[in-house]
DNA sequence: CCAGCGTTGTAGCGTGGCTACATGGATCTG
DNA sequence: CAGATCCATGTAGCCACGCTACAACGCTGG
């Protein structure tokens, strides 16, 4: 009974994305195919993995047990595909980037510019995608890093089981027309204006809600956005007040009014989350590219503190 | 990059027998197919990783590493296969279980007879091989168990990286003609007669000079068994003294006077090894076997002690 | 230097996995 | 409550991969 990686992969491949359809998708193969390959593993595990359950599937008790094991088996497979780069010291391959779209042009850009720069051999691959999804990629081994962000009094994304790498601390600053001319940096001092945040359910959007609260006042919010760009265009169109991150303001249009938050002081906390590597080393070519992440300077304009301390030691 | 189980196993094994042919006797295939297997390997992972040396292949240090790594690999899907048993909790299956001659007979049958009786849905498989052999055979998982022996100041076989699991203790006994009727215990009293031994190349030929040595002299060895029942019917011929385990004398013929060896007193530690688990469980079926292997009393007539002590629990 | 062993290439066959399509069950909607 | 939709699973057929058998080649030991 052997068990092939192949058909792992496509077991853990459910359990991640909670379906067969779902998993097709992330595998580029049919439905069809990833059910055979269920079925065929069901019949070399002995039980089966998965039963229907209203128009989905779900796993069996021995579904989630191999789904466990799935995963440690893959990466006992990575270990060894390490094992291999780190024995011929070849920093060299495809490093594929995951990043939340603020840091993705802020941070990762010039991280792999540098980092391919710095070693000819390399190839980094950069995409944006939202926190939730660069967690389930990265743990399907389509992403090999992806960048997270954690905003003070939020709950963050879980990465539990997961290598974390510090990358840098980046704190809100308050936005206002340059019009109003009321610049004390303190959030109750504007308990009284129109307000401009980002979409309830990101992170950004509840961080914006909560430091309001801790400075005592209920906004009164009359624009959402998604992108930070259109924040900054409403409020440059003076309608309103923001709070956005530090990395956000690199390219602060004409009329808007930038200063640090003081009171209260927030901010969200940058990191890399790599798959859980146990006690091995981790792969050269991904360790240029964190190394490269923790030393990148951010573009001038930001506020953003970098976080380099330790990272490059936390590495090796 | 993906990295075959498969693939994987043929590696591990040219690393363990130490050529294609070999593995390729061990896994039932072709010289060909290991060839081809191991061609397309190294393709996927990089790095040639064997090189021809002589009339045979030695590994590179690439094969190496990712033999190791293999090793590990293939330890994850059995702990994969383990794991669905035990959320089962079901005993079934084929153990296959390697023993030194002596005990396969004295101990292994008896045990396995207990196991399947106790388990109608276990099937226990016995082979007869040498030490050395068996512990080959182990780690390439064409056995479950090995039963191996090792002799008090003989060196033993390698068991590092392996579990160990002691069943008793077998102290040796002096053999004589009845006719001679020295019967003192005293290998001493022993040394201006004729020996027969075990052959030089087995540990209990090795024990036997040992032995004497300790006793102050050296034996004048005339006659080489492999066999004990050999070694008891060139005793009982009235050829010569011998030293033997305990084990070995289930069926003593007539004319041959058996006592405890008391001065000096030496014996042999028979013990069962598994492929390591970490920190996992042992697959149900396995630990049946062990668990019968550490209770089954020996056939009377012999001297061994038991040693059921800790077995068990050392299983969970 | 020849015989033999061991590994590697090549042709051909069989197995196995994939796609495309069809089927069947469950949920949502008008 | 029926039709639409979504999701998983069977079926047929094609393609790719791995195996065997056979041949060739290199090294070693007598």
């Amino acid at each position: 009974m052997d068990l092939d990686v192949r058909r792992l992969r496509v077991l853990h491949e459910v359990a991640l994305r909670g379906g067969v359809t779902a998993a097709a998708a992330a595998l580029h193969v049919t439905p069809s195919a990833v059910s055979q390959q269920l079925a065929q593993l069901a019949r070399e595990a002995g039980y089966p993995l998965v039963e229907r359950s209203g128009r989905g599937v779900v796993l069996t008790s021995a579904g989630q047990v191999l789904a466990v094991h799935a995963e440690r088996i893959l990466g006992a497979v990575e270990q060894a595909v390490t094992g291999l780069a780190v024995a011929h010291r070849r920093v060299a391959g495809t490093v594929r980037v995951g990043s939340f779209p603020s840091a993705a042009g802020a941070l990762v850009a010039p991280a792999a510019a540098r980092a391919m720069a710095a070693h000819p051999d390399l190839d980094v691959r950069v995409s944006e995608a939202e926190d939730e999804q660069s967690r389930l990629d990265l743990r399907s081994a389509v992403l090999d890093i992806a960048v997270l962000q954690e905003y003070d009094h939020v709950p963050g994304i879980a990465t539990a089981e997961l290598d974390r790498h510090p990358i840098a601390t980046d704190p809100m600053h308050l936005i206002t027309p340059s019009g109003w001319g009321r610049h004390t940096g303190r959030l109750g001092d504007l308990a009284d204006v129109p307000w401009v945040a980002s979409a309830a359910y990101t992170p950004c959007g509840r961080s914006t809600l909560h430091a309001c609260h801790l400075a005592g006042f209920e906004p009164d919010i009359r624009h959402r956005a998604i992108d930070f760009a259109l924040t900054l265009d409403l409020v440059a169109a003076g309608l309103g007040a923001a709070l956005v991150p530090g990395m956000a303001l690199r390219n602060v249009p004409a009329g808007v009014h930038v200063e640090p938050l003081v009171r209260p002081v927030t901010g969200r906390r940058i990191f890399a989350v790599t798959r859980p590597r146990g006690d091995g080393p981790v792969h050269p070519a991904i360790a240029a590219v964190l190394d490269a992440l923790a030393q990148v300077r951010p573009p001038a304009g930001t506020q953003t503190t970098r976080l380099a301390a330790g990272v490059a030691a936390a590495m090796r």
